[in-house]
DNA sequence: TTGCTCCTCACGTCACGTGAGGTGGC
DNA sequence: TTGCTCCTCACGTCACGTGAGGTGGC
């Protein structure tokens, strides 16, 4: 799996083959979680023209299919778990622009919410998995344990 | 997600709507599954007449299944990989009608290196799934820090 | 005989892959 | 100006979902 280790040829905006290439998926997948509302139109962008990525939108993509790798959810699902993650860069912009500490607190307290949903579903996954690998190992012993007698 | 451990109703041959709702599937699921070719069809069987499975059937598509579910595997993928599973079911008719002890140790070993590729696989995922969790928590104890800082 | 489940087409859908034909920017 | 990458249709594919119309077995 690629990761953003990777370094980003340029600093600069990028174009669309080269995010691909950085968040080890294809264009056509990135204009298609654009075309179902997945990611925004990145930057403002005349028809038939070429799209402009950010640093920022890598990251986006790469916890998107981070994501989509590792759970086992449709885009839809997927959609409504980082609409929290667009809702925390949202959420940090305001953060940012307000002094109020009772708004913050607010703030802060939606973000541990959207980080817990994630983390359940992470360990749920995680649990599973080992039940698997304890099964197989089980196995494996069983079948060694043949083997051993044999010799 | 639906395990073995729920007994069948009856200990005898089932219908598909018995298996669907045994392995947490759907006919149509188990159908196709026989179409491509990764379930062999269940008994000989006419034309038009239902198809009937036994314990043993239910076992094999819990296990394709859970494969399925866990690792992010196509299906034609998941063949090779299940048909290493097939091949242990033939490895243990022949290992039981045979007496030839160097016979007995070869398919062992062929049993533990199907069992081992499986291992690796499931592994990877385990790791993966264990960094993703990493980063999260580590993002929400950053954010507890600034909570705690604000009160 | 009545219900329920099963059967086989066959078209729909989700998440893209894969050309076809044309334009943009270093 | 030449290449390369990008653009927008639009049809194909994989892994099923979902009826349509008909038959099987307790």
């Amino acid at each position: 799996m690629a990761t953003v280790t990777d370094t980003p040829a340029v600093a600069g905006p990028m174009r669309i083959g080269e995010v691909a290439r950085l968040t080890g998926t294809t264009p056509r997948t990135i204009r298609y979680y654009e075309e179902i509302g997945l990611l925004g139109a990145p930057g403002d962008r005349a028809q038939g023209k070429h799209r402009s990525y950010t640093v920022a939108d890598v990251e986006r993509i790469c916890e998107i299919v981070r994501l989509r790798d590792l759970l086992g959810l449709s885009l839809e699902q997927l959609g409504r778990l980082v609409e929290a993650e667009t809702a925390r860069a949202e959420i940090r912009r305001e953060y940012r622009s307000t002094d109020d500490p009772t708004r913050h607190r607010e703030l802060l307290e939606q973000a541990t919410h959207h980080l817990d949903t994630q983390l359940e579903l992470v360990r749920r996954r995680v649990k599973e998995l080992s039940a698997l690998e304890r099964d197989l190992t089980a196995k494996r012993a069983s079948v060694d344990e043949k083997l051993r007698a044999l010799s």
